[in-house]
DNA sequence: GCAAAAGTGTTGTGTCTACACCCATGT
DNA sequence: ACATGGGTGTAGACACAACACTTTTGC
């Protein structure tokens, strides 16, 4: 019989909040990197799948119900990452659509990604992983889903992206490229016009709330 | 102190041999899955890093330095796939340029990855994520390098994209892609052509050999 | 009428595929 | 000469960004 590391699963999970890119950070009481802000998760346990792990681990911060997305993100077994244990750790990326509000434990709050505190052990690096992922499958797959309300604007969704990916997005653009990719859809409705006029903007919403990549990185096809 | 996974590395070792795209298994002697094939590796030691692991077993099947590239694809926890233990494993991608043909242990052997023997484990799905990996990472990034010999003529580099591909490439397309990208510069050097005639060809070498994403996903790109 | 917000038309640019054509070598 | 394999020229399709313009509302 030989030592075993423990194994930790972790999350990144944002979402969109006062028109910022957010992260759900905790904050350490104990050694090690105590007053440091950590993602939330902890251990595995042997009757259940990575996947089933975080989201027990999360049901404890955040409603699971409001994850609209959840995959796996990086896995890091660096012996130094941890001070004393022996640790691997699995992080998640999860997804909160932008007009949930959960409640949250007290040591728990949102973090704008772009102003993090102190971050333990290597959170910080798994956190910028995880913006990365998001802002790639942007461009390549349906997953604004998951930061969007079931029914929106292409405005709103404008900010959301424009949020997530960390500069201006146009609405116009944004609008052609979805519907092309026949990534929206209308919804039929509209929404009345704010107290300083303007018109009443349509309402889409997406066509699936399921991941799917749109842009089949299309160099290279097969010939057809 | 509560109870611990076993924590295992493993290797999708990817090549391109006689014109296909291969895969690196060993077969078990012992059970369980006695006679399935497996994917090479073995368990984590507490001074390493998940890399360093799965190089050092690697090492014992194939030379470590002939691998031109490594990088983490998943890991899977699911306590249903070992019969017996409770087993994390973290799989990675590893490829060999085609002109390289390392000695093998007794049991190891290559496999054509679309004509796959009975595998162990979960190691089959985890085989086609690697395959999906490479191909994705074929067409926006310029992973062809580490399929490639360092210089080649774009005939030969047709070859090898279309057997890891799975379908027929143009060798004029191709040429033109990667050139416009700047991946490839030409060495200067001329193959002689063979008994039957034909211009001799150019030859070619990739212009960086550690992984570089070039199709920066262009759709919602910031503004200029 | 005028400001504000939403949405459409249109043009230009760049990338890719397909296919015709030209080039250099062996027999 | 002619077959063989390598390489270039060019035209069409498509997706995207940019920006001008039109539509619909509140005041």
């Amino acid at each position: 019989m030989h030592e075993k590391p423990t194994h930790v699963v972790l999350a990144v999970v944002l979402q969109v909040r006062d028109g910022r890119l957010q992260v759900l950070l905790w904050q350490r009481a104990q050694a090690p990197f105590t007053g440091a802000f950590a993602l939330p998760g902890g251990y595995l346990l042997s009757a259940e799948t990575l996947e089933d792990s975080i989201r027990r681990h999360l049901a404890e911060k955040v409603d699971v119900c409001e994850l609209s997305h959840l995959e796996q993100l990086v896995t890091t077994g660096d012996p130094v990452r941890h001070p004393s244990e022996w640790q691997v750790a699995t992080a998640y990326l999860g997804l909160v659509p932008s007009d949930l509000d959960p409640e949250l434990p007290d040591d728990t709050d949102w973090h704008p990604i772009d102003e993090l505190p102190e971050t333990a052990f290597d959170h910080g690096a798994i956190i910028l992983a995880g913006r990365e992922r998001l802002r790639a499958k942007l461009s390549y797959a349906n997953i604004g889903f998951a930061l969007a309300p079931h029914s929106f604007s292409i405005s709103q969704l404008r900010d959301l992206y424009a949020a997530a990916l960390g500069h201006e997005v146009s609405a116009t653009n944004l609008q052609r490229v979805l519907l092309r990719r026949e990534l929206l859809e209308a919804t039929g409705e509209r929404r009345a016009s704010g107290p300083s006029g303007g018109r009443p903007a349509a309402l889409f919403r997406f066509r699936s709330r399921t991941l799917e990549i749109t842009d089949q990185f299309a160099v290279l096809r097969p010939p057809s």
